[in-house]
RNA sequence: UGGGGUAUCGCCAAGCGGUAAGGCACUAGUUUUUGGUACUGGUAUUCGGGGGUUCGAAUCCCUCUACCCCAUCCA
């Protein structure tokens, strides 16, 4: 395994994870609910997972989140292995279900109730939500928060036996009922359920919620990184919460989370693929046209397409929408290099050769020069052959390079024809072409000197084989669909009556094949029988002149006008706030933008002031506070910051004396907000007093320069944007303690 | 509306104060017995908007805007 040289954010957070020696083992997890059949999201989850365990030398694991009784099945559970095996990976040992762990995190829940962190409420479902407040007021805590440990313990023991109904009592967290957060409003630990689990069976009355069973099951099995998808961030603070309340002590996983997979033309969520299946608007989980794991199998897709396609969409935290395209190019990518090229003619027009007689066989290779692949097989050939409807036009357009009749083609792996007549019907529909073939235009030993636009290809009329040809189109016809009214009416077509060449189905030289010109093709692991052959439309082939043609037909798309900003208001300054501000513009002559940040922030200004009477300096140390120091002061409070007002003034003193510079401060900064250093102690220590003796400078412009002569080049040619590159270099090779502005104009002088 | 996120080309996406990576799509050309493939070029004076700091800002600060998630006894 190659690991590229540019990590994803989640890579990056598991190598310092593993560099800092948080993490001895990497271990991962793919958990879905087994609610459903997983689609192409879920592939990038378990590409993801798997593949970090992978790159790192840790393990994953396939746990099953069977917490809720009344969703689950085993048949999704089957469905989800199918796909983790089919894309390949290998989970460590069994399959694990969180239900394994109901005792254990059962434990965990008398655990809490004893350090009286967990309380069993009995309020009716709907008070419970009433009283967990809105986003914008705090929640109230329920009156039977206050029962007694003893009185938890045994409610919560009778709730387990099932002395109660469903929805009597819950078991809850006691966190906080007006946290921001609403997730802490005292989050829900346990439910009572009367219902057989698919696998406990009836042992249990009362079931774990997600936010509690995830992270013990996570910490049961030793996971360093659990992974999960953007929504669950707000469920990040009930994970630590649980993990921390409990005591749990190291290895303990951490919670992060990424982008889930969207992808244009169709749908992901599990509920509306679940509609589209159960109101038969496709033919089951896999049927082809659907983003299942399972439709991609039957369609034709390769694991190794799909997991190429994972990989190059990346991993990000910004929700998008990626291509179909993108999907379409890696299936295109992989199959053009595997498979076979073979002949199939879906909408067949007959062409008799009037000057040929007999029959013969020909030679053909099954892949092109540019595919590293041998294998040939023979091609009959007669008098009648047919040719694809398309490829034959009476009045065509200049840029038509196919067969009309003042224009010759050649037919595949045969012969160069010309025609000679067209036959028609009553309605005026072509129904025969009369030809004739250039003897000496054999394929392989063409001497005719015929030059031709291009190959079609076409089937033998006697010993080409009927199959039934299914051609997938994008299921739905907007890029972001929301009903089934956006289906696309023609998604799937049935072409009954296609010919092929016989050896395919005589030979079976592969499962997937290239209908030559037309695309990718794969027989249908289900209908496919050999006396009723049926093939499934994969991806297309590029394709210039079909775009050309649709795009002619098609209105040009609209050019959307970007939107116009508008500004919001911005909130008046209390009048405190504005005799800070009227002081520092008026006392200080400080600049309006640097004066309202620092009015307005009472902690900023607060700094200011004090270290403003160590040093009277209002501009620069003013500069230093709003930018610096506000940026520390927004992780962490001031009274936790290890520097203080007067080091930041004695900073501001060796910049304005020019001991050093601006950049070289920022460094300084950097390590004072670390070590809490003085800053002269810090420059005299690392020696950083600033470089500005012209003579030095000069000589190391030089050897950037000559180093880099291209640059030097285009500089001179106009390119003044490597200004910049030329001073990043010389500051790069003094370790930044060149005078900026003395190599800026040096550098300047120099290249002219 | 409180909290948590996100914003870089038509679509993904790198980038973490010093020349705006890469892929898809698009486009022009070369090769081609697939209008395929391969190859070669062209595609962001600019990073959601506006200010500020700096010799230098996509990157630091302020501010505004847009979108996503959270008030299931779902996960």
């Amino acid at each position: 395994m190659t690991m590229s040289e540019r990590k994803d954010f989640l890579r990056t957070i598991v190598e310092a994870d593993i560099e800092s020696g948080k993490v001895k083992e990497v271990v991962t997890r793919f958990p879905p609910e087994p609610n459903g059949f997983p689609h192409i999201g879920h592939a990038k989850s378990i590409a993801i997972n798997f593949g970090i365990a992978r790159d790192y030398n840790g393990h994953c694991n396939l746990r099953m989140d069977d917490t809720n009784p009344t969703k689950e099945d085993t048949k999704y559970v089957q469905a989800l292995k199918d796909a983790v095996e089919w894309l390949g990976f290998e989970w460590e040992g069994n399959v694990r279900y969180t239900s394994d762990y109901f005792t254990q995190i059962h434990d965990y829940a008398i655990q809490l109730i004893k350090m009286g962190k967990a309380y069993v409420d009995s309020l009716p479902e709907d008070e419970i939500r009433e009283y967990r407040g809105t986003v914008t007021e705090a929640g109230k805590r329920s009156k039977y928060a206050d029962r007694t440990v003893q009185e938890n313990l045994d409610l919560f023991e009778r709730m387990k036996k099932g002395e109660f109904k469903d929805g009597e009592h819950i078991l809850r967290a006691k966190i906080d009922m007006s946290a921001a957060n609403m997730k802490l409003r005292d989050p829900l630990l346990y439910r009572i359920r009367h219902v057989e689990h698919f696998r406990a069976g009836n042992t249990w009355a009362v079931y774990p919620m997600y936010d509690f069973a995830h992270c013990l099951s996570d910490y049961i099995e030793g996971v360093s990184h659990s992974i999960c998808t953007l929504e669950f961030e707000n469920n990040r603070d009930i994970y630590n919460w649980v993990l921390e309340t409990l005591g749990l002590t190291p290895v303990r996983p951490y919670q992060h989370e990424f982008a889930r997979l969207g992808i244009n033309y169709t749908v992901m969520s599990k509920r509306k693929l679940l509609e589209l299946v159960e109101g038969g608007q496709v033919d089951g989980w896999d049927d082809p046209r659907l983003p299942t794991i399972a439709g991609y199998k039957r369609r034709g897709y390769t694991p190794e397409s799909i997991l190429a396609f994972c990989d190059s969409v990346g991993i990000a935290k910004a929700n998008s929408m990626v291509d179909v395209s993108q999907l379409e190019f890696c299936i295109r990518d992989d199959l053009n290099l595997k498979v076979p090229r073979v002949m199939c003619v879906l909408d067949p027009l007959k062409v008799t050769l009037v000057n040929y007689e007999g029959s013969e066989e020909l030679d053909a290779s099954y892949y092109p020069d540019d595919v590293p692949k041998e294998g040939s097989r023979k091609l009959p050939f007669s008098r009648d052959i047919c040719i694809e409807r398309d490829d034959f036009m009476e009045n065509p357009p200049k840029d038509y390079f196919r067969l009309t009749p003042e224009q010759s083609v050649r037919l595949k792996g045969a012969y160069i024809i010309t025609c000679k007549e067209v036959i028609k019907d009553a309605s005026g529909k072509i129904i025969e072409i009369k030809a004739e073939y250039s003897k000496e235009s054999k394929s392989g030993s063409d001497t005719s000197g015929i030059k031709v636009k291009s190959a079609i290809h076409w089937v033998d009329a006697k010993s080409a084989k009927k199959v039934e040809v299914r051609v997938y189109d994008r299921l739905y016809s907007v890029e972001a669909p929301e009903t089934v009214e956006d289906l696309n009416a023609n998604s799937l077509k049935i072409i009954k009556n296609a010919l092929i060449e016989p050896a395919v189905i005589n030979e079976k030289p592969d499962e997937r094949f290239q209908f030559e010109r037309q695309g990718y093709f794969y027989g249908d692991p289900v209908d496919y029988t050999d006396a009723k052959p049926v093939f499934n439309k994969i991806v297309g082939l590029k394709g210039s002149w079909d775009k050309k043609k649709t795009s002619a037909q098609t209105q040009p798309k609209k050019v959307e006008a970007k939107k116009e900003q508008v500004d919001g208001e911005v909130v008046a300054m209390s009048q405190t706030q504005q005799e800070l501000f009227d002081k520092y513009i008026n006392e200080l002559k400080l600049n309006s933008e640097v004066a309202n940040t620092l009015a307005r922030d009472a902690q900023l200004s607060a700094f200011y002031e004090e270290a403003l009477s160590q040093l009277n300096s209002p501009t620069s140390l003013s500069n230093i506070v709003t930018n610096e120091v506000a940026r520390e002061l927004k992780q962490m409070a001031l009274s936790e910051l290890k520097f203080n007002a007067v080091q930041v003034a004695e900073l501001v003193k060796i910049i304005d004396d020019g001991t050093i510079s601006n950049k070289i401060a920022k460094q300084v900064f950097e390590e004072m907000v670390k070590s809490g250093a003085n800053p002269s102690k810090i420059v005299e220590d690392k020696g950083l007093v600033q470089i500005s003796d012209p003579a030095i400078i000069s000589a190391i412009i030089d050897e950037v320069m000559t180093k880099n002569p291209d640059n030097v080049e285009k500089f001179k040619a106009g390119n003044k944007k490597l200004l910049g590159f030329f001073v990043g270099q010389v500051l790069k090779a003094t370790g930044g303690k060149a005078n900026p502005q003395v190599v800026n104009q040096l550098v300047a002088q120099k290249l002219k």
